[in-house]
DNA sequence: CCAATATTGCTATGGAGTTTACGAAGTACG
DNA sequence: CGTACTTCGTAAACTCCATAGCAATATTGG
């Protein structure tokens, strides 16, 4: 079918595939002694031993030496993954803030940095505080720019292959940029710019509550309604990334669904339009009827344009996130409620533990992902880091 | 993340390796010479020489001794894969036919074989009719059932991992029929039952007119709606194997949508009610004021569940197929320019050309990537045929 | 202190691919 | 018609990698 090239394995390429399969194992382990890496793997323990060594000379692994010991027998030297040996950086450029996370090569978080921003800064001002955000979380985790080995910055809007939101985008003025271009100058790793929505499906499958899931139907809820699909295991973008903006689709009526709460009769003067959607769910908690009538509206309106996704992908989960998903307690049930009464199949409803950091953790997620794909495709010999 | 094993590679396992790599390239190539496949497979001459006498030897590949020679130098010996080492079965069981195809590991048809069943007959009558059908076509193609390496059976409605079509299915009483038990008992092959759209989608991006994407969004339109999701080159099921029933979703309309030409005011009575569409789209090339009314509200109704589909997945194309495709001419044009109000990227619109053969057609590319799977997972050393 | 147990390190063995080399089979050309 | 040239087929030597088995070593428990 393909006419590229077909790789045939040579005996070197051998060694390197089992190294490969020894990091694997490594990484998703504690501390590991070489017979059970021998007998997770399938290799000898020799063999084992051997990759283990060379692991630890090029810095992909350490030695834990024992201690005290509670087996019988002489106790077993232990290597560990060396997590520290590369860092990624995931950033969420959303309207009202700026959230930049580090983290090392297992995904553990060693530095956040966070900065709001008005809902209405120019591009120049928001490029600005990008810059000045990740440098400070660089100087304050002390690393360098060549410490990272891949970057992703999370935007609102269908993001296209060049990282682009040409299409459409609510940040004021940022359908001109080119944030790849900008931060290319700055680091010499892969730059990956995405999609919010898709980003914290990303996360809610890595850390939230889809874990377990598959095929996943992800709604990113507050003043904009969005969403991100994971299919097989793998996020999809679709051919010109836009895959998920069902909102365009009057007829299901997702770009009305927050205006029902923001709308809602009673809303006292004092609370700003950003807050009333707030006001809204707290009112129908105590009862207030108009509030009530709202939330009604404003699930019926979700679950419609909800619907259409899960019948077009039929998933196993679908996951409530965004701002919103805080008042989770109040959306869930008629959700699904209505999910019922408009799918073939019903999927399971579940509401995102998340919150706010989810795009910036999707970020660091995408950017671990990256790094993988080098590690498994460029091989270890390189180190994953700079690309020139 | 995963804690199943990982499979280190042993040096038996090198051989097969590279003797898959060979198959692959060989299966693609017209006869080769091993100082081809050499260069083609990034392995040494000797190598390949000795793994493709062993392929020769265990069925896989043929030796074709060379004839006239064009070039300088000593003629080589050609090798080719030996396609007719198996075969496989795909049946399409429709409401009105059932259409088996015999095709080798190429995918070369080597037999057809097609029979009209009533579309009300029982489940009985349609299983007597479908075992009768696949006696006639091993038969007359010289072939035992244990010739053939997988079946894949497509059936209408969605289909679950069991291939049971209990969510829905039009055939009358299908829902609670097991296919795949049924067909167990007369082979010892792996047996897939599919749905229709699905397999016709695949049938489009293997010989049709979606050959060169890897995101497709297929249209199953005849008297009933269906899509079939083909998504970075694979076929999407869904969870439940119910992806694609954007039909279910009234707002849009699908279920009506053939509704327009069936009710289409004009029809002559004696136009049985199978074949008012037909009327329908020849009246509306004659320029029939009614007949294109009701052409224009179809399209539109097709359009909205279609741009559902795209925005939801954002394809690069979409393929119009299924019985209406032969009135293509009239559809795809209108049809374009709603998705391109209604969407956000607007996606190629094109015909299929495959007709009324793309559901069985699709069926043996099932079959084949079956054997595939199988071929890359189990390897060469089993024959791939029975599993018992 | 000694026996039991498990790990580590070492050496011999065998399989697979590569390199090198040479005979074989055909063409091109004087 | 014969020689030079090209390419193919195959064998031998070599390298690399993983395995198997054994000896050495470190720890625990009696």
């Amino acid at each position: 079918m393909t006419d590229q090239v077909i790789a045939g394995v040579d005996l070197s390429r051998l060694r390197e595939l089992n190294s490969l399969t020894v990091v694997r194992a490594l990484r998703d382990q504690p501390p590991t002694t070489v017979t059970e890496l021998a007998a997770l793997t399938g290799l000898s323990r020799p063999a084992v031993d051997v990759i283990a060594q060379g692991l630890v000379g090029s810095g992909w692994a350490k030695v834990v030496e024992p201690g005290a010991s509670s087996t019988v027998g002489r106790p077993a030297r232990r290597y560990r993954f060396n997590a520290t040996a590369g860092h990624v950086l995931g950033v969420d450029v959303g309207g009202h803030k700026i959230l930049a996370l580090i983290a090392d090569l297992d995904g553990n978080v060693v530095h956040t940095a966070r900065r709001s921003i008005g809902a209405d800064a120019d591009p120049g001002e928001r490029l600005a505080a990008l810059d000045e955000i990740i440098a400070t979380a660089l100087r304050e985790a002390g690393k360098t720019a060549h410490d990272i080995w891949a970057v992703t910055v999370g935007v609102t809007g269908p993001v296209d292959a060049t990282g682009r939101t040409t299409l459409f985008t609510p940040l004021p003025g940022w359908q001109t940029v080119d944030l790849a271009a900008h931060l290319k100058d700055r680091f010499a790793c892969p730059i990956v710019v995405e999609n919010d929505c898709k980003l914290a499906a990303l996360a809610e499958r890595w850390l939230g509550v889809a874990r377990d899931a598959d095929d996943i139907v992800f709604l990113l809820a507050g003043m904009r309604m969005g969403a991100g699909l994971i299919i097989d295991g793998t996020l999809r973008r679709g051919y010109g990334g836009a895959a998920g903006e069902i909102g365009a689709l009057k007829a299901l009526r997702w770009l009305a669904a927050p205006g029902h709460l923001q709308n809602c009769p009673g809303v006292p003067a004092s609370v700003s339009p950003d807050d009333a959607a707030a006001w809204v769910f707290n009112a129908a908690r105590d009862g207030n009827r108009d509030a009530r009538t709202a939330l009604n509206r404003y699930v019926k309106d979700v679950a419609l344009g909800a619907a259409a996704l899960v019948l077009a992908l039929d998933p196993q989960v679908v996951v409530f996130g965004g701002g919103f998903s805080r008042s989770a307690d109040l959306v869930l049930e008629p959700l699904s409620r209505e999910l019922a009464k408009l799918c073939l199949r019903v999927p399971e409803v579940r509401a995102s533990t998340l919150g706010a950091d989810s795009v910036a953790l999707g970020a660091l997620r995408l950017a671990l992902i990256e790094v993988d794909q080098r590690l498994f495709s460029v091989g270890l010999s390189a180190p994953v880091a700079p690309r020139r």
